[in-house]
DNA sequence: CCGAACAAGTAGCGTAGCTACACATGAAGG
DNA sequence: CCTTCATGTGTAGCTACGCTACTTGTTCGG
């Protein structure tokens, strides 16, 4: 699928497979395109940069460890961020509900309830 | 809603309420606000840049006409903006499915069918 | 006469994901 | 041994696109 249609979305993404269990970015990578089935796979240059952003927002924490001489940073869910994932979940089904209206088939305005 | 979150969807938006008949630029903004009870109340700023982008991939067509005294500029869907709309029917339905994986509730990926 | 609603439009900004690259190590293979 | 690939992190610059703010013009109501 068309990856640049994540905008504003990819987030909430993040949080949610962090909420599974502290992972690194190569895994998050890894584990976005397992979880799709292979639909999302974003490059490092996106990944990076937005587990940044969400570090400076507080929404993540890391720590660095060294795993078989590669130095490794790995992001974990604070407790801000846990809450910022439930608003994006909220953000997420409003988004949902008012982006379907438009564009899932059935109940066009002129259909009774 | 955060409307920035529409990045990528609008296009679709506009095909789909270019569906329903063809109007002029204010008053799809008034559609859109009124088919989504007021949570999409978007600017004439991102509305009419993005009709002529529509236009120039020939998706829509624009017609002038003068009522009242005003100019108005009709657009109405053509054949191409038509499996246009389709695609990005599909292009939304993939993406909702794929995003609502980390979103939505229940089924983690441990959870069996 | 003046302001609000109607109607269209542009310029410039900011956000954010993408492309392409650089760097480092360990394991595998010729 | 040396090359190549997978692992792992990171940055610089580009581009797309929606948003803010502004402009222009008409009709209508107070």
């Amino acid at each position: 699928m068309k990856a640049q249609a994540l905008h504003g979305h990819l987030d909430a993404l993040l949080l949610a497979v962090l909420e599974q269990g502290a992972l690194h970015g190569y895994a998050i990578i890894e584990a976005l395109r397992a979880r799709s089935d292979g639909s999302l796979d974003l490059p490092t240059g996106t990944i990076y940069p937005a587990l940044r952003r969400l570090e400076r927002a507080g929404h993540v924490a890391s720590t660095w460890s060294t795993v078989n001489g590669r130095e490794r940073r790995t992001y974990q869910l604070t407790d801000a961020g846990r809450r910022a994932l439930a608003g994006e979940r909220a953000g997420w089904h409003e988004f949902q509900q008012t982006v379907g209206r438009f564009l899932d088939p059935g109940s066009p305005p002129g259909t009774p309830a």
